[in-house]
DNA sequence: TAGTGGTCTAGACCACTAG
DNA sequence: TAGTGGTCTAGACCACTAG
């Protein structure tokens, strides 16, 4: 156990009671003064090896009664998901078919809380010669700065409003879906009958709750790749 | 200003100017002891606050020389799933078809490391008298344990292992796709030609890497609801 | 060598909980 | 009233960085 710093040794110590189930949820941590005499450290040490484990999400504080063991978050998973990697092993080819400002459609009815203008971007993305998924961005239109730089290279939607825009508390969401192929989706990625197709939702806000970007990726399913792991809180 | 610590002070005015790109990605920030006599503060209080800022993903501090602003975590989701809520909205029974041993499959002795025996188990779900979701679970089947309990509910594959095993600390993947329905589950799921399916697979290791569980979610693609959204990291 | 963050202590005062 | 966690201070000693 050398060089494992005092406040690690007692959350690492902590964390095993919880996971051998010495320790259950529910159950009352011994205080901050009790631990402190047991690990022969003091209150400040102990409390910051307590909030190691609050913040991986094994326990809470409740001020005036003591640390409890909380519920796992069983539900909980973590997808990494862009444009680019969730089919870029497949692809040998991206071709522009399209920008022009966005139809009155629907669904951008919808989106468009503001009275801003946004542009339509459409992309056929091919592997083998073959198109393997369509891609559909709505990004706010500025007046003053061109598109003609959105048109060069393929990107994703948080590339393209980096230069604008901070990515710190940005608000995403992300929906999945297998929808029926419309006419002109199976036209575009050449479907056969029983073909299954993965759509992918991306809709980002800033912090002030302003849309900044809105994606349609439609994939062939063999060539989606979605995976979601274990959230794994590790502060170290 | 009342009422909130000074080191959350401190932690919403660097984060507020991460926000405004006041402080740049890759940017150093002022030092602990630089930041203690600007607010005022010691030297543990202005630690703590960095310390949150840190647990949000907004900065890396490195020894001996600084603190740092990081790169967004752009392309990370957090998203919730379990067996039931995934279409729970839309069901009204669901119906047990098997509960055996699990049977020599392609699939099944990829996942066996272990020497250990399963049970699989199949179950239909309906909506309006119609099947809408089709779940298969694998579960390590203990000859002292009875199964006859996991036939009486409808349970998620973590319900139904919590009795003998600790969720804390252990390794999930999911993974979601859109395959070609196979004349079996077209049968099963009374499938229309063009009807898409979701599946989702679950597979859970314990913190000794042994498989504790694998089930397979088939749903017909209309009754499937998988939303992620910000990985929000807040302390606070 | 001066400056940085990392670990740790021993204390103070506070609001809250529960008998 | 005794015990709990929450906030905060002023200090010590350390290893590491970079000129």
């Amino acid at each position: 156990m050398i060089g494992v710093p005092l406040y690690m040794h007692l959350a690492n110590q902590i964390k095993e009671k919880i996971n051998h189930r010495t320790l259950k949820p529910g159950d009352m941590l011994p205080s901050e003064h009790e631990l402190a005499v047991e690990y022969n450290a003091s209150r400040t040490t102990v409390r910051k090896g307590l909030s190691i484990l609050f913040s991986e999400g094994f326990i809470n504080p409740v001020p005036g009664k003591g640390y409890f063991v909380k519920e796992p978050e069983i539900d909980s998973y973590t997808l990494y998901f862009n444009e680019r990697s969730c089919i870029e092993n497949y692809t040998d080819e991206i071709r522009l078919l399209e920008v022009k400002l966005a139809p009155p459609d629907k669904l951008i009815q919808q989106l468009r809380d503001t009275k801003k203008s946004f542009v339509m971007i459409r992309w056929l993305i091919y592997s083998n010669k073959k198109p393997v998924a369509y891609d559909v961005k709505y990004l706010p239109y500025d007046r003053g700065k061109p598109i003609v730089e959105r048109e060069i290279h393929y990107a994703t939607i948080p590339e393209m409003v980096a230069k604008h825009q901070s990515l710190f508390s940005i608000k995403k969401t992300l929906r999945i879906s297998a929808p029926k192929a419309t006419p002109e989706l199976k036209k575009l990625l050449d479907l056969g009958s029983d073909e299954p197709i993965i759509l992918v939702e991306q809709k980002f806000l800033n912090a002030q709750d302003k849309l900044i970007g809105f994606g349609q990726l439609y994939m062939k399913g063999e060539y989606c790749n979605l995976v979601a792991v274990s959230s794994y809180r590790q502060t170290q």
